[in-house]
DNA sequence: GCCGTTTTCGGCCCGACTGTTTTCAGTCG
């Protein structure tokens, strides 16, 4: 059997709940969870490690002992510990644990004394009113349970496009508010991870701002969870969980490096405040009692030797380190990008001509935009066969004769067909001056299988970007079974690129992924798979995907001119 | 369970809010 990583974080995460309830030391919980996050944000494969015999104690928070379970899940599927554990305590009160307050103490309770192991049971003794009266409960969280275990459960993560409008909507209320200044959204949004649980907002505000009200009666709020000085938190009707903090103008920028996270990037930052005699906290760097810094994020940076670090490498992914040798990344933006490789028209399922593409392409400053309609295995589509691709080049022949300073480049988003082969003969391909090839059908193919599909696509000399590699909607669709690892590696011997398609329902490659291609060697485009004009828009996703892969403006194809684009997409 | 320029033991980031207490434990981020 094949061990994913994430099913190693997977028993990590479970290992380290077990042992909480149990009332464990809380630093090796830590430990387990640490640990569980290393592996399950790694972009090679346990598996494969282990067959490579690679020392796991080389990651940071895997010691002697933890290698060890990593190896013996990898080649067993299970851990023994686990399984101890589980004749120990039963593993369904892990279950109980995601009630919002309910954490481990207070389940160890429920079990202990009411002999409660599932939500059933839970249920059944907060209706029969037997919850309040354990020590240390109530009233009010009896009824709080009650009223959690009638919720509808919406455990989706939020898409960061739906995070962003909502996000907007909200600043711009509390920027309304009298005497607030600074509001912004932190968290995991501003790292532009690819979804997001809730928003964090900061605020300040002059003494006496009603800010807080304010934010408790904002328009949609469905529940007001808790309301204090400095913190508030509200669930939207639409199950969105909303936090703010409100801070003073003198420790704005400690804030929002606490509040951007990720949780472990800041306990790594302040590890390194511990160790230079300093403590950091959300109000600033102090040095003893005395506030030395904390108006400006950089000022936090500065404080433990570091240059600034961007809100997407905040992940304690070696961005730490990197900082400390002065070898950040000079990452990617959005100005960088000069075309759109990937878009759809009319003629097949966009809902623009040809000409309105090109139109938009060039209103948006751009230099090129490949035009890439299906091919004709999408006949839902009206995919192109080889003699409306052909009309189609004359008429791009035509539109670029007019254009100055501007081209359209002669491409198809090719399908490549359950035998490794492109939907299109190779006569025509090599017509055109790009090709995106990607997998529209037999998603569940098992992964050898799949592999050598694709690989034997891109053995072909006229495939040239690969869309969407992982096939992956986000809460729709999961990623077909591939080992990303190995199909980045192929793209390289081929000399064959990647696409991180900007679509927030897609953001594929992940992020991971983007940041293995890149040290790979494999050149990456950036594309939003437009089928509108407005979806050009989309851009900024794809390029904040990328940003969190550690990727530069050499790593991706789509930053160059038209020329020089052309001359590196040519294979040897 | 991990880790080490205070190194093999004794530390391990830090604070807000709620509910149940009567000074604080538990939960959360």
């Amino acid at each position: 059997m094949l061990v994913h990583n994430s099913d190693v974080a997977e028993i990590f995460n479970k290992v380290a709940d077990l042992l909480e309830i149990l009332d464990e030391n809380p630093f090796r919980v830590r430990a387990y969870r640490n640990a569980a996050r290393t592996v399950g944000s790694l972009s090679q494969s346990v598996a494969a490690m282990v067959e490579q015999a690679k020392d796991f104690t080389e990651l940071p928070g895997i010691g002697k002992d933890l290698a060890g379970k990593i190896e013996e899940i990898v080649r067993t599927g299970n851990l023994s510990q686990l399984q101890d554990l589980e004749d120990r305590i039963p593993p369904q009160l892990i279950r109980l644990m995601k009630i919002p307050g309910l954490g481990p103490k207070r389940v160890k309770t429920l079990y202990d004394r009411l002999n409660i192991t599932s939500l059933e049971d839970l249920k059944k003794s907060a209706e029969a009113g037997e919850i309040k009266n354990l020590k240390g409960f109530g009233e009010k969280t009896e009824k709080a349970i009650l009223a959690e275990l009638g919720r509808e459960k919406k455990e989706e993560r939020i898409k960061l496009n739906v995070a962003e409008e909502v996000a907007n909507g909200v600043v711009n209320y509390l920027k309304r508010v009298e005497g607030v200044s600074e509001v912004i959204v932190a968290g995991s949004f501003r790292r532009k991870k690819e979804t997001v649980a809730d928003l964090d907002i900061l605020a300040t505000c002059k003494k006496g701002s009603k800010v807080m009200d304010a934010f408790v009666e904002y328009g949609n709020v469905g529940k007001v969870v808790a309301k204090g000085e400095t913190r508030a938190t509200i669930v939207l009707r639409s199950g969105i969980q909303m936090d703010l903090r409100v801070v003073p103008e003198a420790s704005y920028g400690a804030a929002l490096h606490y509040f951007t996270g990720s949780k472990a990037h800041n306990i790594a930052v302040r590890t390194l405040g511990v160790k230079g005699g300093l403590k950091i906290n959300e109000y600033g760097v102090f040095k003893g009692k005395k506030r030395i810094a904390g108006k400006r994020e950089e000022e936090v940076f500065d404080h433990v030797g570091l240059s600034f670090i961007e809100p997407e490498l905040r992940e304690d992914q070696g961005e730490i380190e990197a900082a400390q040798q002065g070898k950040l990344p000079k990452l990617i933006t959005l100005k960088d990008i000069r075309g759109d490789l990937h878009a759809h028209t009319k003629e097949t399922d966009g809902r623009h001509t040809l000409e309105q593409m090109v139109e938009a392409a060039r209103n948006r400053g751009y230099q090129y935009v490949a035009i890439t309609d299906h091919s004709k295995r999408l006949s839902m589509t009206h995919g192109f066969d080889a003699k409306r691709l052909a009309k189609r080049n004359e008429e791009i022949d035509r539109l670029n004769g007019k254009l100055k300073g501007f081209s359209v480049l002669k491409s198809i988003e090719v399908d490549i067909l359950e035998d490794g082969s492109l939907d299109l003969p190779d006569s025509i391909l090599k017509e055109l001056d790009l090709t995106v090839c990607s997998v529209h059908s037999k998603f569940n193919l098992p992964m050898k299988k799949q592999m050598e599909r694709i690989i034997r696509a891109m053995d072909n000399p006229y495939f040239n970007v690969f869309a969407h590699p992982s096939g992956r909607l986000i809460n729709e669709r999961p990623p077909y079974d591939v080992d990303m690892e190995e199909l980045i590696k192929a793209a390289k011997e081929r000399g064959c690129a990647m696409e991180v398609n900007a679509h927030p329902d897609r953001l594929d490659l992940a992020d991971i992924h983007c940041r293995l291609a890149r040290d790979t060697g494999v050149k990456l485009v950036i594309s939003t798979d437009a089928h509108s004009v407005n979806d050009y828009d989309l851009m900024r996703f794809g390029v904040w995907q990328a940003r969190r892969g550690w990727v530069e403006k050499e790593d991706v194809l789509n930053t160059r001119s038209a020329d020089e684009l052309k001359k590196l997409l040519k294979r040897k």
